[in-house]
DNA sequence: AGCACGCCGACT
DNA sequence: GTCGGCGTGCTC
């Protein structure tokens, strides 16, 4: 009566639990037995604590001692295919098992039976005197029929208070019964005309739609600037997916989430999709998590950890923006969701979009070789062109020290500004002043606990660190010498940018837009939302101006400083500026309105600044490929980076230079270390940081000569040693 | 991750 | 003599 993967009560199963052990540990089986994959609740120690049924018990454990999986929980079993993800993706990462589990259970009250609500419609009977408010409320409930409603909903729209409803109901007239929570997203439907392509748009949506119902694996590297269609054109792919009776995932930077973006899939499909990002509530996860699972969710659009939701039948990741470096980031745990979304796509036979405008140059290279199919969208949409790019050489321009404008800006901003448009000033910093500069003694106000300079951030009246986040009230006198009054703002910041620009265009409407400078995501959302329609003449930003919203009005792009990237060493640089500079550059002119980008510069022949006014990409690939290749970097080499970190500098370099010296399993497979030294950030959170970098070349085995390398010399204290593998920055 | 066990300094 | 510091080890 054994089925397969099923265990029977009393049967001994192996569990894997979020609980940070390297094993998995035996338990038997409940009563009513376990499926393979199960979610389960088991004890531990005096705790409970969530698992997943892993395979069969292996035995080794005292029998005695084997206690029993407490209940199975209400939850569709782990499918072979995540189960496959999860220790493909440990494997890749050298994530113990335990992490990988946590990212993928990230879901509030698994364990919980479904949570039900009220929820009203209209009931048998006529209300017994009929008010005003009593007939909104009949008249909303017969509008839609037979649908249900919250009790919020249905006063909200029927415009009365809820107290008219629950009087209704008391008549009966109106129903009240408990419905789960958490319920299927509505419908979409994938049959609505989308937007009108041209015919190049249309050839490439054919292309990828093909793709996606071959339910085979493979990745297709979408290339298309701003306005190029490059949206519509992967969400013909969805469609084709959702039609396929499959789901889809597209995956955004966090800050490319908008009320803007999702409004053109709810257009296209005719209705909300599920969003899965960092405001979301618990109730909102929950529902997620669940319906992804049971198939209630066609499609999700999420930041990067919506890769580790449930699904049952994935056929398509769409990667949006793929070159963004927030990809890559730790959630616990250090992965790149680019490329684990490959990786699971391999293995559920989904296909993969990678979508940019400027794509990172391992994907650029996985083109070249054949490896992924290339589509290119050339043309924007109707007459309009790139903007035109141009530079501003800040040598000549010769500006007092607290001035970042250059005439030339000034005066191609107020042209716009006279033509009724909008421009747009990006800086890359948050902030005031990105130093604090004792007049007297020179001294720089510091973090204490990392070795980072605080930022005055003059909106907050505070100093931040951008690197612990930590803050302090700005002083008055220099914490140094004492001196009163004599501490000066140094540089730019987004904030001061701003106060120039109100001097310089007294009469325009300015928003300065900084994360820093609204409560939440959704109020500055909200405000980029009233940007957008025209509720500026000039708009100063950060990155987060950079990316993901469009201004329809905006025509002219002001690159304050252009160099900022350049800086340091790193040979990733000159690869993110060219990304950074293109994707700012692209904000300006739409369809019929051509803009203009200008970059401030103090070294307008740099090669980086050279390639980015050429708009010569494929030159810049290639210049930047043959670099890679010739220092043996990625993606022409593997690497890793090595940080170890704790309170005490000596005990950390003391366990960095022994792993140093024991590099035998390193060599063996012919990888280099370097290091150790002070990472580029030494100290953060009172932590000091050493960094080591291990080199080898492509196609080696680096995961496990790693874990070798790294077991030998053990850690102990409070010690922390983090493997990131395909490091971010070179260094 | 928690939580218990266990071996060395300042208290009634 | 004890109370308690958190280093080390265990959890099926």
């Amino acid at each position: 009566m054994t089925r397969p993967e099923f265990y029977d009560e009393g049967a001994l199963v192996a569990v894997l639990t979020t609980q940070p052990l390297d094993r998995l540990l035996d338990y038997k089986a409940p009563e009513g037995g376990a499926m393979l994959g199960a979610f389960v609740e088991v004890p531990l120690g005096p705790r409970k604590v969530l698992g997943i049924v892993w395979g069969p018990g292996r035995g080794d454990w005292d029998i005695k001692k084997v206690r029993s999986v407490i209940r199975v929980l209400d939850a569709a079993p782990m499918r072979e295919e995540m189960r496959t993800f999860l220790l493909r993706a440990a494997e890749y990462t050298l994530t113990p098992m335990p992490a990988m589990l946590r990212l993928a259970t990230r879901a509030p009250g698994l364990g919980d039976p479904p949570s039900m609500r009220k929820i009203y419609r209209r009931g048998e009977g006529e209300p017994e005197r009929s008010t005003d408010a009593r007939r909104r409320v009949m008249e909303t409930l017969d509008e839609y029929g037979d649908l249900s409603f919250t009790l919020k909903e249905l006063s909200e729209m029927a415009g009365v208070t809820s107290s008219v409803v629950k009087g209704l109901v008391k008549q009966g007239v109106v129903s009240e019964e408990d419905a789960p929570r958490d319920v299927p997203f509505r419908r979409l439907d994938p049959s609505l005309p989308g937007k009108a392509l041209t015919d190049d748009q249309a050839a490439g949506a054919a292309m990828l739609a093909a793709a996606v119902r071959s339910e085979t694996y493979g990745t297709t590297l979408l290339r298309g600037v701003t306005g190029s269609g490059k949206t519509e054109v992967y969400l013909e792919a969805v469609a084709a997916c959702l039609a396929q009776g499959r789901q889809a995932l597209v995956l955004l930077p966090e800050i490319a989430l908008t009320a803007e973006f999702l409004k053109r899939v709810q257009v296209r499909f005719g209705a909300r999709p599920a969003e899965w990002h960092s405001g979301a509530t618990m109730t909102e996860r929950r529902r997620i998590w669940r319906m992804v699972g049971q198939g209630g969710a066609q499609l999700v659009i999420g930041a990067r950890s919506a890769l580790f939701l449930p699904y049952q039948n994935l056929g398509l990741i769409v990667v949006d923006e793929e070159h963004d470096t927030s990809y890559k980031q730790e959630d616990g745990v250090l992965y790149n969701a680019r490329d684990m979304a490959v990786l699971r796509a391999s293995i559920c036979g989904a296909h993969v979009v990678l979508a940019s405008a400027t794509p990172s140059l391992e994907s650029w290279a996985n083109a070249e070789v054949g490896k992924y199919k290339r589509l290119e969208l050339t043309s924007r949409f109707g007459p309009a062109v790139m903007p035109t790019m141009g530079t501003i050489d800040m040598r000549a321009a010769a500006l007092p020290s607290d001035r970042w404008v250059s005439p030339d800006l000034q005066k191609a901003v107020q042209a716009r500004i006279d033509a009724g448009e909008q421009a747009m000033l990006f800086i890359n910093r948050r902030g005031y002043a990105p130093i604090t500069l004792c007049r007297a003694c020179g001294h720089q106000i510091a973090c204490d606990q990392c070795d980072a300079r605080m930022v005055e951030h003059r909106f907050l009246k505070r100093l931040m660190c951008h690197q612990c986040g930590e803050t302090k009230p700005m002083p008055n006198i220099c914490p140094s010498c004492g001196a009163e009054d004599r501490l000066a703002p140094v540089g730019p910041g987004v904030e001061r940018l701003g106060e120039e620009a109100a001097t310089l265009w007294p009469d325009a409407r300015i928003a300065t837009l900084s994360s820093d400078m609204y409560g939440s995501a959704r109020a500055l959302k909200a405000e980029i939302e009233s940007i957008a329609q025209g509720g500026a003449d000039i708009v100063i930003g950060t990155q987060l101006v950079a990316k993901g919203h469009n201004f329809p009005n905006l025509t002219l792009v002001g690159v304050i400083d252009a160099d900022l990237g350049l800086q340091g060493s790193d040979l990733r640089a000159a690869e993110r500026t060219f990304q950074l500079m293109r994707q700012v550059a692209g904000r300006a002119g739409r369809a019929d309105k051509p803009g203009t980008a200008l970059l401030q510069t103090y070294q307008p022949e740099h090669p980086v600044i050279r390639a980015i006014l050429a708009g010569d990409e494929e030159g810049f690939w290639r210049a930047e490929a043959a670099q890679r290749e010739a220092a043996g970097v990625p993606p022409y080499g593997r690497m890793a980076g090595i940080i170890l970190s704790g309170p005490d500098v000596a005990a950390v370099f003391d366990i960095a230079n022994r792993l140093a010296r024991a590099d035998g399993p390193l060599r063996q497979v012919g990888a280099q270390v370097y290091g150790p030294a002070p990472a580029p950030i030494a100290r953060v959170r009172g932590r000091h940081r050493v960094r080591m970098l291990v080199k080898a070349d492509k196609g080696v085995a680096l995961q496990g000569a790693l874990r070798k390398w790294v077991s030998q010399v053990q850690i102990k204290g409070d010690i922390r040693l983090a493997i990131d593998i395909d490091p971010q920055s070179f260094y």
